[in-house]
DNA sequence: CGAGGTCTTGAAGACGATCAACAAACGTGG
DNA sequence: CCACGTTTGTTGATCGTCTTCAAGACCTCG
């Protein structure tokens, strides 16, 4: 039995946390009783910018956002997130970022003081180890986006973002069907793979001949969630999405 | 002043969260009072194996490690560790991890239990938030990476990380001077970066005719480390090397 | 001394970048 | 509702980077 049934708005939040442990009446509540102010952004906005000094972290309510680093060759993208993710619980301790969080479509946000975060990691240790936890799997993901640009060819590095944001979603509730959104543009995928622009464009339309997998107007469709993962090497394990004492 | 001036292998360990924040004597304590045990590897041997189920997590005391993901193009290496590094705290939440940790030098490494780790977690909350910010420097480390495979050219990429390890060594103080060992074979390098071996031997033909580097028998020295710097876009500050109230 | 691992070099070809032109989609204001 | 400009996506041609294959040098350790 859940408590605050009703919509909260950070439910999608506590959902991610539920899959990877049981979490006390208490712990939850501690969760929902988190005081947070929602901002909104339009796509290409910078939500956090790095070095900045940082008293506020955020959860995405809405949207999709990027981790984005400048280098002389333009710009990197090393993650992307979705709905329900805490993107800004690293700041909570590095108290300023390496990188900037921006909006790649329109977000909207919950910002949630460091003040708070340090009451419950003071009165909860559990809690505080699932929340851990969450930002243990985002480095997971970044050595999956690694392999994907170091040791797997274009078309298979798409289709294994494609899996994995699949599997994400789905994990929260977000989806129902083999089909959700990806806003993102080609100039997008193109500073997350480290590739041209150009080259996304081609790759993209090898891709669409695929039968498993459709990618196009920023909705992909899953046809084959299976064949899709065998194709791209994919495998869920590294999300980390199962229920276990932490 | 220190307890426990005198020689622990933990000593490592410790400079490198003293480096973040202060910590009171009696965290330090708890740290030094650890259980565990050590044990060795030669060259090339795994010794975390990933979706194992993990009951101990490891503190490299000497060598260098690293974390390895098997594609079908081969295996790429995400990062790689010194001495100090608590490698395999990781595997404390996420009970089993996603990748392998290979010794690519000979290595001794502490296994500590998580049991041990549990009691840390339950007693001492701020002492918990320093570890849990060493695990946040290790995806920023990562976020760097791809940035060197995404966004850099072979050779910048391979200053920038001597740079890195080079900054993350003095930090912990286990360098004096601008020379260091980096025992990787060209064959590490190339899992490293996402190239092959012979891209590398040809790149680090290149490199050596650089004024501020030496690189050979897995021996660098930064002559001038800022104009490496400048040259690969390297700033520390993704290390984040500043004592803080966390 | 021989064997295996490591490094170097050359040559050929695949892959991806860049430049350039154009098409399609979108949003805005007239 | 259309006209227009801007952003996004497509395609072709050329060029540079990196891979692959292959051969040989070097080195270390039994």
């Amino acid at each position: 039995m859940m408590h605050h049934d009703r919509v909260h708005a950070l439910n999608p939040l506590v959902s991610s946390l539920l899959v990877r442990d049981r979490l006390t009446p208490e712990e939850i509540e501690a969760v929902f009783a988190l005081p947070f102010q929602v901002k909104t952004f339009t796509r290409d906005q910078t939500m956090v910018r790095e070095m900045e000094q940082l008293h506020f972290s955020c959860v995405l309510l809405d949207g999709v956002a990027g981790r984005a680093i400048y280098a002389d060759k333009g710009r990197q993208l090393t993650a992307i997130h979705v709905a329900g993710d805490w993107i800004d619980l690293h700041g909570f301790l590095l108290k300023k970022l390496d990188h900037n969080i921006v909006a790649l479509s329109p977000c909207s946000i919950a910002l949630i003081s460091h003040r708070a975060l340090i009451g419950i990691s003071e009165e909860f240790p559990h809690l505080t180890r699932v929340l851990w936890l969450s930002t243990l799997v985002d480095a997971a993901i970044h050595r999956q986006q690694l392999t994907n640009i170091g040791r797997r060819n274009p078309i298979e590095a798409m289709v294994h973002l494609a899996c994995e944001i699949y599997v994400r979603r789905k994990s929260v509730g977000l989806d129902a069907g083999p089909t959700f959104p990806l806003p993102l543009t080609q100039n997008d995928l193109a500073d997350l793979f480290g590739l041209s622009l150009v080259h996304i464009s081609r790759t993209l339309r090898e891709l669409r001949a695929l039968p498993f997998i459709q990618w196009g107007q920023g909705i992909v469709t899953l046809t084959s969630f299976d064949e899709a993962a065998a194709f791209a090497g994919f495998s869920p394990d590294y999300l980390n999405l199962f229920e276990q004492p932490r």
